[in-house]
DNA sequence: GATGAATGAGCTTTCATTCAT
DNA sequence: TATGAATGAAAGCTCATTCAT
């Protein structure tokens, strides 16, 4: 019985290995090709699979996209921990935790791109995303966003309420920000992005101590 | 001669009123359907033509989305300008300005995605946009910001900078909350876009009055 | 009744100047953009009329071609005759007879491209030439090969029969080396198309006075 | 480890049979319904298979085209030097060549309407052809020249010169009595084209031994 | 599970031809 | 006759997905 326990759990692991395979190769030619590279013959190609496997791991190409989607915020995720783990000041952790959302997206953009393309409107009904896929997609967003709250909620005078709101202003702003600029308008208008994001923290964490 | 001039217009208007059918055809498929949905056969056919029809008005699929985009942007023009016709100072002014371009996407949403798609990152290039068109896009979108940003210098103690910046702050503020609304990504954290909204304005118009 | 037949005449010299301009038209986008600029839209276009106009001329597209041909056809024949309008000798007539029908194609690929597409195996009998189109085409082509036999017959020692077989076989030689030329595959091995056609027509004339 | 190979072997045998049927359905199309009826969808349905199915064979029309002219030049080949294997003098030889070559084109008219075709002027440009399918294609016409210029160079009088120039006076000639034979120009004169062959070559070979 | 050949609906675009005006 | 909008079949090609092996 251990016996089969264990080798059940030898299956998985090589399953998921090879779910990573897949997904690390749709990653690749997400980040290299975009959207249109990303075909299914191209990822298999790229996990050096044949055509037909990834769907012994995946229901449908937009499966793999949701969690190609999961990935990312992950390691979104992750940047911003990295990026606020040696902050000198509860403040400036603040300051970091946004600040490393922000380079994420703008180092990746194809990511924000996918992002932005599986929950657009309208779309998110069609995809055959399942209930489960889309918990675990909202619950990346719940951890992150969490994450970030509690960064604001560690300076003195911020009650959750308004660290949870600044939070949700913030990436919003940042969000927007991010879009315009890979839609190419800010640059036309003269802004740069970076100093739009470093003049927004400044007055956010300003308001917030008063 | 007076005749054939009105003949002519006649002809005129009526070719104009053809391609708006088409174009209303696109519309209607985009905001029912979302880009999947906007094939050149289903606009043809929506707008009771055959499958080569819209061949005869538009040069090519791009330019149906570019016009379509270029529409759009005309209307919140106008909705920007309707707001602000009736506003009873110039504070309320400019907070009525981006309220109504807060509004225009939030009942529109596929016409955000729209612009998005269009010009998103990468995609611009490959697409077929003559210099014109882009040119026309763009005149659309710095009319918009101008206008906006005019709305701002309005009150007294801004300067053009300031004006120019926090147009584009806002903006891109909107903008996130819009996208972020419209992933279903904002009400999830028990956020109401039209309270961020609020509470972004109230800031923005106290801020620059200092 | 005079005054009918004046009116009626009048008519179908102004149908019949009407059909040149199209004709023409085509005439001009064959040689400038080779078969495939010559669409009916362009065609007509080019001839300032409408789209649908060339259809009250010509029953098809193929009729079109078919008269251009047999307008190739007529302008070989002047072309041949003016070449030996001024020829010193029989001898010199027969061979510039030939060289013209050479010369005309040489610097009219498009007309030869015509004519091999028309008359190409197979495909002649799906297209829908009438009787009497074909008959026009053959006439012309009866014309030109028995004037060229002529100029042969002309010469002393030659009876009428050999006259007609050397016409064939020269047309037939000439024909082959435009083909080759065209087709880019005589240059690839060295020969010269000019050179080959006098090396050839001068070993002609010499058999035939023997 | 033999056993991987053969079935390897086996798989490309597989692999290559597959192509050729692809490949027979378009020369079967091409000789029974001529250019027009070699349309992508007709081949695969003749090669019983769906639409897409060869594009996984090929990677577009043009390579089909260019596979088939290939085929047939090589069948040409073949069909010259199995006709000069049993000839009984270096005179007959070089004859029977020739003869051969007509032949084979007398036979299969739609095969010299492809060569044409691909190889017709302007038009090849426009072709998508690789350099490789290209030199392809003029190796087997120079293979093909060059053993036609062998068997006359074979006979004692002639040159190497000499020999390629009758190779291509030949082959002009041969061609453009097939091209006027195939469009119906040469029956309607009263010649006949075995004649006019024979009375060609029979004349060159006089001509080439003094 | 893995393969990869096969499917077939789908795409954008072109263009000869028709026909109401 | 002339117009030109409209038709609609047809083309080459792509690609998510299936399924026999």
């Amino acid at each position: 019985m251990a016996n089969t326990k264990q080798t059940n759990s030898r299956k998985e692991d090589l399953q998921a290995y090879k779910r990573q395979r897949i997904l690390a190769a749709a990653t690749t030619l997400f980040r290299e090709k975009g959207l249109e590279g990303a075909t299914m013959r191209a990822i298999a190609k790229e996990a050096d699979y044949s055509t037909g496997a990834p769907y012994a791991y995946f229901q449908s190409k937009e499966e793999i996209y949701a969690e190609l989607l999961a990935l990312s915020l992950g390691n979104l995720n992750n940047s911003v921990k990295e990026a606020t783990a040696r902050s000198t000041s509860v403040t400036n952790k603040a300051r970091d935790a946004f600040s490393a959302y922000y380079q994420y997206y703008f180092d990746l953009p194809e990511d924000l791109q996918l992002g932005l393309y599986l929950f657009s409107s309208g779309e998110i009904r069609r995809r055959g995303f399942s209930d489960e896929t889309n918990r675990l997609l909202n619950g990346k967003l719940i951890a992150l966003t969490g994450y970030m709250a509690n960064c604001l909620y560690d300076i003195d005078e911020v009650t959750p309420i308004i660290a949870q709101q600044e939070t949700m202003d913030a990436i919003s702003h940042i969000t927007g920000i991010l879009l315009l600029h890979a839609a190419g308008r800010i640059d036309t208008f003269g802004s740069d992005p970076q100093e739009m994001i470093d003049r927004y923290l400044t007055q956010m964490l300003e308001r917030i101590r008063t």
